[in-house]
DNA sequence: GTAGTATTGTGACATATGTCAATTGATTCT
DNA sequence: AGAATCAATTGACATATGTCACAATACTAC
């Protein structure tokens, strides 16, 4: 097997069990893809037609709020990243995905997604799995994001996701939380008081 | 069959195809519960143990941060609450629902959801269906909430979900949208001028 | 290495929103 | 109906955060 994809197997069978021959099914349809720094995944009016499990490197998700770029999601290696509600309902994206970091991807495509799902149940139980997830990050991501400080926002950040604010530079950071990039510089210059 | 299972017949059988005997395995097991204003339907603490149809009433969900109630949903007729984390994991609940109208509601336990999982699979796929919708309305929620101002929010409600500020106390709608009751108390008197 | 560009830090000030207090208005209960 | 409780409004003021301008630092490309 390409060892490109042990990762995403041990990815897989973490979330779910999952037999051998049953993750063979996928292989053929696996596409090992590199991304540069400052590249796109997926950019607006797009419709997202993969799912990406980065093995190497780090993405922003964003969206343009009159004009301006709103950071909703940095996504890491062992994690995937897709615009879920491009890539389900099948419409033009609203947001970009872009690498700010040089990255290794392995996609697979929704159509070769759907023919998984026909030949063994477990990819469907893997998609309804991955689809909790996501409901229960987004809501913590709610609560902590609607109904804290600017302050609190950022240490709970650090807290979550110490490797974000190590990787991700402080603007990016700053729109990831909804405050100026001036507010996340004053709290951080407090913070190592 | 009992009429109150009407409305909670169309709304399944609009969310996915499901035939006319599939839908009738649930038959035995729906519970039909009235609600009176202020009661709750799951407090912090408790596994959610069922999921409820609401075919009359409203309900508010909230959490406590440090001693404040925070509302983070209104569900209102022809709609689902439950605490999804609570229910998927079968933890106890960080989070509150309480009838805010008195209400009717068509009940389904975790237990009987299984059930019905292994009966027919259009059950799991019902499942699948309201949870990919549920992400989608809590990445727009992030959106919406964490990177629009005060006013922008309450607008944004207002167009969104109009029945809402109707039905709900201001206190809660404020909480709702993360600002302070006299702040929306403000923005609602300019509007109006 | 140097020039140029992009990113971050800091100060001064403006503004939105929160907090507190008092008042008015609406519900609920007996 | 009247008392009591709860909800909403309004004003004064405090505070957090945004905006703008500029300096300092860190990257990038030649």
């Amino acid at each position: 097997m390409n060892p490109d994809f042990q990762k995403i197997k041990s990815y897989i069978t973490n979330a779910i069990q999952m037999d051998e021959d049953v993750f063979g099914l996928a292989l053929d349809y696996f596409v090992v893809k590199e991304i540069k720094k400052g590249d796109f995944l997926l950019k607006e009016g797009k419709v997202c037609h993969q799912i990406a499990y980065i093995e190497k490197g780090l993405f922003r998700t964003y969206f343009l709020k009159d004009g301006n770029e709103v950071n909703t999601c940095f996504c890491m290696e062992d994690s995937i990243t897709l615009s879920h509600k491009s890539f389900v309902n099948r419409v033009a994206s609203t947001e970009y995905i872009q690498a700010i970091e040089d990255a290794k991807v392995v996609t697979l495509s929704y159509d070769n997604l759907i023919k998984l799902y026909q030949l063994d149940y477990a990819w469907q139980s893997l998609s309804n799995v991955l689809t909790e997830r996501e409901c229960i990050r987004l809501s913590e991501r709610i609560n902590a994001m609607s109904f804290e400080t600017a302050k609190e926002k950022y240490l709970h950040l650090l807290e979550k996701q110490p490797e974000i604010i190590q990787r991700v530079s402080i603007q990016h950071i700053a729109s990831y939380i909804g405050v100026s990039r001036e507010t996340v510089s004053r709290i951080r210059s407090k913070i190592l008081l």
